[in-house]
DNA sequence: CTGAAAGCGCTTACAG
DNA sequence: CTGAAAGCGCTTACAG
């Protein structure tokens, strides 16, 4: 067990006050060069490194941030979203000398687990990347007024910072692709609906068919939690209805009900088409390739981590709201053919900037 | 912005002195049952919640582990390896009031990079599931003298704490499967060789051959990294060489080469063979559903933190070693019909008491 | 059982 | 440009 050196020995080795040495380690630019100088060396010498904790302590910040995600969900293990999410976050903190407190919290939490987040007054921010709805977390984090972000909007709290995708016109976008291809009997698994990235996936759905005139069938309409399980198990349901089509409102789900459909002797796209949300590496690589709607996963999380950190050294600026863009990704998995081209060309201009077409090479 | 309690101001409510505060918050058993009762009252109604920074300065303990994963392994995307060990850290931590700090960290580590997680003192002590051999920061640790383990074995210090489990005999005894089959063209996909699990499964697979009195042939050998896209790049290659049989050293990597399989015309298990390693929800549900060496992922994370906080809470106790139990999951892509029955059935026992077979529901 | 005091290792006005 | 001093919010011997 090495002692470590202390900023007092520092001092008394350079020659200083420990204020100048404190002063040298916060590049204050009051400090004399030479004095600068002799002092940086002692410490590259004998290899000092502050200790954290008291210079959190005095200086009244951490430069730690918190990283909340709920525990249990099965998307953690099924699919690459928060793994994903967490190296953006990460990459975005480690740019920035900030470090990340990780907390897999029961979403619905202990009173315990919400006053260790909240108060501890271990880190100077929290990301919550739960997007439950009325997450009692983020009621305790408005009342301490310290500072956070969601992944995902709140419905309940518009004026809370979060940074999401346009998961309603995506998924519209989405929808119209299949009907400009035509199909008719198009089901959706959708999120968790206490969530509201699945809320709003199925929000745009629906919109899509109300743009075209076209009647929503709530026969067609299962509920997933995201994870690959949900998709196979909601799609077995699904079967017996006849979809033509498929929209899954997570890649794993449409893994998952690819799964189900081959069990089930159906080919993909000629008896049924299919198209995920994400775009995650797998999507491209299973048989079919999936046509997708594809989100910045990993830009979330840094953009997230950038904006709270914003939010942490200008506490003024009030809450930030960012959009990040979309792109449907088209695949093998929902054919290319006009199945029945009469009076479907019809030209609905999407109103959504964020959302980009393109084509996988 | 709300003002923070500080334990004066709670001594000011209850009419007593910051110690006693301070003992009543840490349970210490010398104060009146009646003076304890008015400050937990007090401590409850105005909702107090002790800063952590200064206790920690004070206490010289942080109660936070950091977590230092290697950022960038592709494997950290394709597979729900790392999520499943940090919810493993995760739980454990939470059972025991810990807090987890995350490092993705760029396994060649800027110098910087490693003083931080070294000497910021900011937590306990340190995971490393890196399982890179000569990692340098094992040896900044062990310079440090903080506590520290390992995920997996480290072959250059063999006195340094550890959790794994038996790589080369669990590898060793999936192998003998295969060959009891009847297979003797039995390919490998190796994980990375800079990689203890990588190596030491790799090991096993050579024992094997050697205990069967069978040739080696490096042309079946084959390095990938774990991750699926490995997988199917390395079975590309392996394909024209003719194996019988595969063991890819995890199951993203069985996954990717069964893809390679599938586009190759090859009908699994009545062309080829193949078993994974892990046993990750996926591997049961592919088609077909893939044999595997079934290791406790979350359980060693969990251990993991569990053997950290004993070491930092006693720290006289020498270093740990603990091996965790694997055993094979029997399922369908290894077939189960004898091949060529002549001679084969040789009953060599396998000295591994921590393997066993088990067939899948 | 309880309190006054020193101390954890820093930062940051305040003087000079 | 530099130092002495107060302070961040706790813990923990030391007295009593």
């Amino acid at each position: 067990m090495n002692h470590s050196m202390t900023l007092e020995e520092i001092a008394k080795l350079s020659g200083v006050s420990r204020s100048t040495v404190s002063r040298v380690i916060n590049d204050d630019p009051k400090v004399r060069q030479e004095t600068r100088q002799r002092v940086l060396q002692i410490i590259q010498q004998v290899n000092y490194q502050p200790n954290a904790l008291a210079r959190s302590l005095a200086g009244g910040r951490t430069r730690v941030l918190s990283l909340v995600i709920p525990e249990g969900v099965t998307r953690l293990f099924s699919d690459p979203y928060f793994p994903i999410l967490i190296q953006g976050v990460s990459m975005a903190c480690n740019a920035h000398d900030y470090s990340v407190m990780l907390w897999l919290a029961d979403p619905d939490y202990e009173r315990r687990t919400i006053s260790r987040i909240v108060q501890d007054k271990l880190s100077d921010g929290t990301i919550i990347a739960s997007m439950l709805n009325d997450d009692p977390l983020v009621e305790a984090l408005l009342e301490d007024g310290s500072p956070f972000i969601l992944i995902g909007r709140n419905p309940t709290h518009e004026n809370i910072s979060y940074v999401d995708v346009d998961n309603q016109g995506s998924t519209r976008l989405a929808i119209a692709h299949l009907l400009r291809l035509g199909y008719r009997r198009i089901a959706t698994i959708t999120g968790p609906q206490n969530m509201i990235a699945g809320l709003d996936r199925l929000e745009g759905y629906k919109q899509a068919f109300r743009q075209w005139d076209l009647p929503i069938d709530p026969d067609l309409i299962v509920e997933g939690d995201f994870s690959e399980d949900s998709g196979y198990t909601t799609m077995q349901r699904l079967i017996p209805r006849r979809p033509d089509a498929v929209f899954a409102a997570s890649d794993y789900m449409a893994i998952g009900a690819l799964r189900a459909m081959r069990e089930n002797g159906l080919r993909v796209p000629h008896d049924i088409a299919i198209i995920g949300f994400d775009d995650v590496p797998m999507a491209a690589r299973i048989d079919p390739p999936l046509t997708t709607v594809r989100q910045p996963i990993q830009k979330t999380g840094a953009i997230a981590a950038e904006v709270l950190i914003d939010l942490i050294e200008f506490p003024k600026t009030g809450p930030r709201r960012v959009i990040l863009p979309t792109e449907l990704v088209i695949r093998g998995s929902c054919g290319t053919a006009i199945r029945t081209p009469n009076e479907l060309d019809r030209t609905d201009q999407p109103d959504l900037r964020t959302t980009n077409f393109v084509t996988d090479s």
